[in-house]
DNA sequence: ACTGTTAGGATACGACTGTATCCATACAAG
DNA sequence: CTTGTATGGATACAGTCGTATCCTAACAGT
């Protein structure tokens, strides 16, 4: 055999080079030669690793999936012994949110996967994909929690759980966007959590 | 004068030849050739009432505006009699929410029109407006209905405003990627404003 | 030393892009 | 009837796109 080559460590490069010019400059500006010159290789390169544009984008995909999960499974580590509902749900959402500049170039990227994704037939099936993991886990979570009395009955956990996922999302646009800060984004998820969760959990001034 | 045409008629079909093209098949795949063929006319014609491809595309964003108002407006007339501030709320939000087909159409084109202005900055001036009126005015609603007595006086009246928009932006984006009904958007929706305007408005259960 | 495979440089193809130009037609004003 | 302008058909230009092809260099196995 001649020359071996580490052919993931080179996909690898090539597919962050291709997200770091889906979150900068958009879906649109990721081509082939763009990707190379990112990766500062020769376009042959970009086509030897990744028979297609296709492959090459799909990696991308996978690759940001991933990233979230890493993401979450860090905060959900990091909070350490407090094994709380309401810790859990911070966990996620804070997750989702954007926070440092890494995760908010993710964000970006993933938007504007999703945003294909409505439109573009080969992406859809990747990007849409139907049965949310995440919902069902922090569905029975509440649940769980509702049944140990830590949530007032009158709750509908599959709701608020849709609605908290929901919620993150919309103020994930609007930090991508600008219109908020991380810091106002994060607020909004606190006041809800402290309204869903009660006056149990976390410090606060003197009940008057 | 020779033969004169309408121009702003010959705009407006174009703009929304490419409105058509950019809820359908996404913005990447809005070219001036592809705006003529969906409107039935020659390449000239496009270049002939657009100077630009950028006006064409700030066009179209504005077009969308346009729609959106006109809906929300719509929806407030509709609420016949009922100034309540929560049949507000309901128009409002009932508004951004993709209900038919034509406004998930809009909604569609919208959101490539947002994800494209984050990383496109000639886009970003127009499609990222950062002082919300929409959300000043539901503030101010939302407060005046606090004074009355009619909201809950340990909620805060923008934080609210700012949830529920984002909520239904979050919902609209699950509802495009058929991750979700319309139906199923609007219980989410209803469920929080039943609970923000409390057990006054909606018959319920009895209190036990 | 020879050979066969892997890794990549260089270049080309046809399709498509936004934009520009040239030219023909239609019609109101004189 | 002539003329000038508004309208738009036809075509061209220079780029960029994804993809394909050709060829060379490097190196393991014999």
């Amino acid at each position: 055999m001649p020359r071996q080559v580490d052919h993931d460590e080179r996909r690898r490069q090539l597919t962050e080079a291709l997200l770091r010019i889906a979150s900068t400059r958009g879906l649109q500006a990721v081509s082939m030669r763009e990707i190379a010159a990112e990766a500062g290789v020769s376009l042959r390169v970009v086509q030897y690793y990744f028979t297609d544009k296709q492959a090459l984008l799909d990696s991308g995909l996978a690759e940001l999936a991933a990233r979230l999960d890493r993401r979450v499974k860090q905060r959900a580590a990091a909070a350490t012994g407090g094994l709380s509902t309401r810790s859990v749900f911070e966990a996620v959402l804070g997750a989702i949110l954007p926070s440092d500049e890494q995760s908010r170039l993710d964000s970006l990227a993933w938007t504007a996967y999703y945003t294909a994704a409505l439109t573009d037939p080969a992406l859809a099936a990747a990007a849409l994909t139907r049965p949310d993991a995440l919902e069902d886990f922090l569905t029975t979570r509440l649940t769980t929690a509702q049944q140990a009395g830590d949530l007032a009955s009158d709750r509908d956990p599959r709701t608020e759980v849709a609605a908290l996922l929901a919620l993150a999302n919309g103020l994930t646009a609007s930090v991508l966007g600008r219109q908020r800060s991380h810091e106002a984004a994060t607020a909004i998820i606190d006041y809800h959590l402290d309204r869903l969760f009660g006056p149990t959990a976390t410090l606060r001034p003197p009940p008057d």
